[in-house]
DNA sequence: ACCTGAACACCGTTCAAGT
DNA sequence: ACCTGAACACCGTTCAAGT
């Protein structure tokens, strides 16, 4: 019969996770234009080819990575406080997760699908009809954040690292910024739950 | 096939205005990473050395064309309507104008400075002080402008022509998103003006 | 299955050489 | 000055060949 033994890897070792390791690292010091695939198999002691029968593209592999660094993001609890300082808090840390690798917002909008992950948007969702926005509301108020927070994490990691303002006053107007979508936002929710709206019927 | 000019000035007349022109064609259809500089010179007529004789890189002669894209935005006249309107005017104007181009946002975002025009962002500055938004204030909008503003473009000609959600609808709620935030602004305005917020600060 | 190394068709950039 | 065409050092991707 054959050999039925979890047999360890026979060669080099290498996996999937420790290519999208290697890759982010690569990422976060040269940014996503810096990743090639010949510099990741270098830098994983690999033939070229290894690191291809991984995987197919190079596409393939950015988009496991954006799933690795999504993962990161940390989640609100079911019953959180302020549905504008969870939004808040959300926006701002997926902006910052991916803030961390030089081009890859850009890349990502450029190339992919969507700049925020779907566990993001989900909870997203959850806690603004929780709130009590309406369907439209909603929509309005994700599309709003989704538009900002790709805007933000684009520019929270520039290749260049020579920037006109600095990064301190950069994040406080980020996040003044953020807050003053949000009173929009309050604004909106007032009609949506209290006020008259001319919409309805 | 090649027109035979009669007696061009020296030898294939080429101008730089011409370069920036077919420039700006191959990406209006294959997005920025359908610029090549081989591309370029054959859809020109001349060698590949022949276009680098007027932009020594390719970014310089992208920096040249998004130049001459924002040359196309609109500025609003100097004695103009709502404040709000014409920033909203201004900031969907340069979105549109940009997200023409695929890939032209994202690629600004990560290698050029700003995805904004000077003269857009001095007239922003107008507009607000003149509505009487103070100093920090103005900051802060035109920050969350520029954020909005970035994201905007680079999703609205995204390389990929699939998308989940359909155009008309994410115009929509691209506009109601930033009538969103300038309400936000109009809260900030009304406590620069001596109005009374709710945060006692 | 896992991995190697060469090959292919590109690319940006340079440059001696022509006009 | 303006332009040509070859060359260089890269890339992503493929693939016959080894283990």
């Amino acid at each position: 019969m054959v050999d039925h033994a979890r047999t360890p890897p026979r060669a080099a070792g290498l996996t999937d996770v420790a290519i999208v390791r290697a890759a982010r690292e690569i990422i976060a010091e040269a940014g996503v234009e810096g990743l090639t695939m010949r510099r990741l198999s270098a830098r994983l002691g690999v033939a070229l080819g290894a690191t291809y029968h991984y995987f197919p593209t190079r596409d393939a592999l950015l988009q496991r990575v954006l799933q690795d660094v999504y993962s990161e993001v940390r989640l609100p609890p079911a019953h959180g406080a302020d549905w504008a300082e969870q939004v808040k808090q959300l926006t701002i840390d997926t902006a910052r997760v991916v803030g961390r690798y030089p081009g890859l917002a850009a890349y990502v909008m450029a190339h992919l699908d969507d700049v925020v992950p779907a566990a993001v948007n989900r909870a997203m969702v959850r806690i603004l009809s929780d709130a009590g926005f309406s369907l439209e509301s909603v929509a309005v108020v994700m599309s709003a954040l989704y538009f900002y927070g790709a805007g933000l994490a684009a520019n929270l990691a520039p290749m260049r690292s020579v920037r006109t303002f600095d990064r301190v006053n950069a994040a406080a107007l980020a996040e003044a910024g953020l807050d003053m979508l949000l009173a929009g936002a309050r604004l909106r929710l007032a009609a949506d739950t209290g006020g008259v709206t001319d919409r309805a019927d």
